[in-house]
DNA sequence: GTCTATAAGAAGATAGAC
DNA sequence: GTCTATCTTCTTATAGAC
């Protein structure tokens, strides 16, 4: 018995299709083939190359909901990952930001998904609401909480905490940008990663 | 006599469509639609819609190039406006950031093709290459070359100048980002642009 | 340079056998 | 649940009159 079901393996190969040449640029006959089905047995899991879409739509949102409450759990506000940040040092925070980085633009379905939202967010309101979400929002969001945190108890600079928290983010996401783009410069935007988080400890972070 | 020909006129209306819809959500009917012609004369015009699109890259890689020449024309290097930003006050800076951001959010062409691009990036390698040229490499080489001269003359607080300039660039294309997906929010875009080069100047620039 | 008419093929979706 | 065969509509593009 096969682990992914025909189903899902549908999503996947749609999924891999449309965060390249997006929704119009796909044929079901062209999913149905990397299925290796022919394009009539899809309509017996999906009614139609919309439902398909939607379908990926809604897994994203499920694993961007789950992952909001885990953080939730976790328990971000009652500062454990705050801990974390108080007793890091500058290099154990740059190799965190690196592999941070590295899991966001590595991680296939991460990757695809972010892919699919960047082409399809200006036509779908659905698509412009996780992009935003997911690339912009929420990582600002949860670095503020955690930079609000850690000057208060003097371990940072004392400025703004959402400027801050952009400050250290939209390099990531420029470069991330870049690497969606240019997936052969990968090397140099680690080199800026790295440079970018060292350059913002040694701004930002006080008593180190 | 009409001062735009229909040949431009072609271009204007595909581009604001492909702008949303992408090249392939896009149909020949549509674009004849919009310029009020129908479908068969747009191939006295352009042989194909292929011809079309790639009209308007060559239109958008003209632009780029017309204006890089004319920065360094006016002598970037030389100084120009490197003068500028070290008398610049504070509040200057900031009004002159706003200026430059709202210019590229609000200026007609300058977004739709912005949207093109981001939309075409992944299936078309002349698209990626404007992109990534227009919104990610070409400004940060300009930020880094005038925050070069500022470290030198002591202007600015000495650092990776690269790094300095993602570092004021980044978030402004975060929010470019932000807006473009959810015009609505241009406000407070607005206000995080005005906070970040606030914060920006009191970190990085010296002797105020 | 614009139109009507139309060709030629592709694309989404269904019917019905197995 | 997969297939072959087929329908219908849409889409790009051309022919040829005006």
């Amino acid at each position: 018995m096969e682990k992914r079901t025909t189903k899902q393996r549908i999503l996947d190969e749609a999924l891999d299709l449309f965060a390249t040449h997006g929704y119009d640029g796909v044929t079901v006959a062209q999913i149905a083939h990397a299925v290796k089905i022919k394009t009539p047995s899809l309509y017996k899991h999906y009614k139609s190359k919309q439902d398909i879409f939607d379908a990926i739509l809604e897994e994203i949102a499920d694993r961007y909901k789950k992952r909001a409450e885990s953080i939730k759990m976790d328990g971000l506000d009652a500062g454990k990952d705050t801990e974390l940040f108080l007793n890091i040092s500058k290099e154990q925070l740059e190799a965190m930001g690196t592999q941070l980085f590295l899991f966001f633009l590595h991680d296939e379905f991460t990757r695809k998904y972010r892919r699919m939202l960047t082409i399809e967010q200006f036509r779908n309101p659905t698509a412009s609401r996780l992009y935003v979400a997911q690339y912009i929002d929420s990582p600002i969001h949860y670095q503020s909480t955690l930079f609000e945190a850690m000057m208060e108890r003097n371990n940072m600079r004392r400025a703004d905490a959402r400027t801050a928290a952009m400050h250290f983010y939209s390099p990531m996401f420029l470069l991330l940008c870049l690497c969606d783009s240019s997936p052969e410069r990968e090397e140099e935007a680690l080199d800026f990663v790295r440079r970018h988080i060292s350059q913002f400890t040694e701004i930002y972070i006080t008593g180190e």
